[in-house]
DNA sequence: TCATTTTCCTAAAAGCATTAGCCTTCTGTA
DNA sequence: TACAGAAGGCTAATGCTTTTAGGAAAATGA
């Protein structure tokens, strides 16, 4: 009997594509085992636990998406950058959903300093390079963007707009507008 | 042997309360049966089932959260009452973590229509009456409004702010004055 | 070639969800 | 007041999922 070749970074890939299809908290240490036509106890040498495969996911898609994020910004500034950024967190819940929603999973203190996380704050900081913001009105900017594209792509892919009315298409449009303006115009403290 | 006088409000009321206790996505039909001391069975005759429970939950917190924003709007107009409803979200989700994690649970449909989320729209919808927007900008606002404020209620209470830097109540405040400004300042379409 | 490590397996325990069928406790009506 | 029927809670059983322990085959490398 040859061996499957698991591997961490296997497993870790195809429970990616496994949260894509059948949604992040669906992903199952035996739902992966059944996709390697494995035993479910043989993940457990590539695997601490179920856990540690939820983190792992988490931690790629990060990757995935400020890797998209840094090639988005590369040669953009101000509203440029600020829409390039934007698209990238909803375009990448629209092709990934369950990635999407494992980018949110709630990792230890520790395991998010070291992960892309970080990345992804420095590159919406870059966007206010554009914009004439010091310390710390830049920060609170900051909080406020992610609050945004977060905040949207969550809610417009929960369904919390409404079907009808203005396309949504149409509403992001208008709220990268609107943040542009914004910024632009940020109030005195 | 007397009967534990078990009712699907009851249960509701209950898993709400474990819900913030130990996280929504802990609540468990039988944990929740543990807590009445009473079989596991015995609640598949209030509930259908698991979802069947998340769902009351998340229709609770609908509710309840409506309630507030209600109450609190009462009287109150313009940057006032964005405040208020901005506060009542963030105050909410602070006190009853898990309740509002069962808010963003996703209901079908027909269930989804029948909530307290449309009361929601409307209220967000009747702060614009303080600030000069017709349609469709109207709609964008709101749904501006919704992605901030689920979205940053959202990072802060994930840990997605790094705990150091400015407060979170500096930007809240900060964020609050932004909203404002941007709403008076609205851009043309 | 053979010792070692690695990979995968069988076995097993424990927890959760859900259904079926039973018995007892209420309730309401004659 | 009695008792028929409904409703509440129980036992039993099945089928997931997670996780640990220990064994056997396969790859590795000296």
């Amino acid at each position: 009997m040859p061996r499957a070749g698991l591997t961490t970074e296997r497993l870790t890939r195809a429970g990616a594509e496994l949260a894509d299809e059948v949604g992040f908290d669906q992903v199952t240490v035996s739902a992966l085992a059944r996709r390697f036509d494995v035993k479910v106890a043989s993940l457990y040498s590539h695997l601490r636990n179920s856990q540690d495969l939820r983190t792992r996911i988490a931690l790629l898609a990060l990757e995935e998406l400020a890797d998209r994020a840094a090639e988005a910004l590369a040669g953009r500034a101000g509203k440029d950058a600020l829409t390039a950024l934007a698209n990238v967190y909803r375009d990448y819940a629209r092709e990934h959903p369950g990635r999407y929603a494992a980018a949110q999973f709630r990792l230890d203190p520790e395991t998010a300093a070291a992960s892309a996380g970080v990345r992804h704050a420095q590159m919406t900081r870059a966007i206010l390079r554009g914009y004439d913001l010091a310390e710390p009105e830049q920060t609170h900017a900051v909080r406020l963007l992610g609050s945004v594209f977060h905040g949207y792509v969550s809610l417009e892919m929960g369904g919390g707009f409404s079907h009808s009315a203005p396309d949504t298409q149409e509403t992001w449009t208008r709220t990268l507008d609107a943040l542009d303006t914004l910024l632009r115009n940020w109030p005195a403290a």
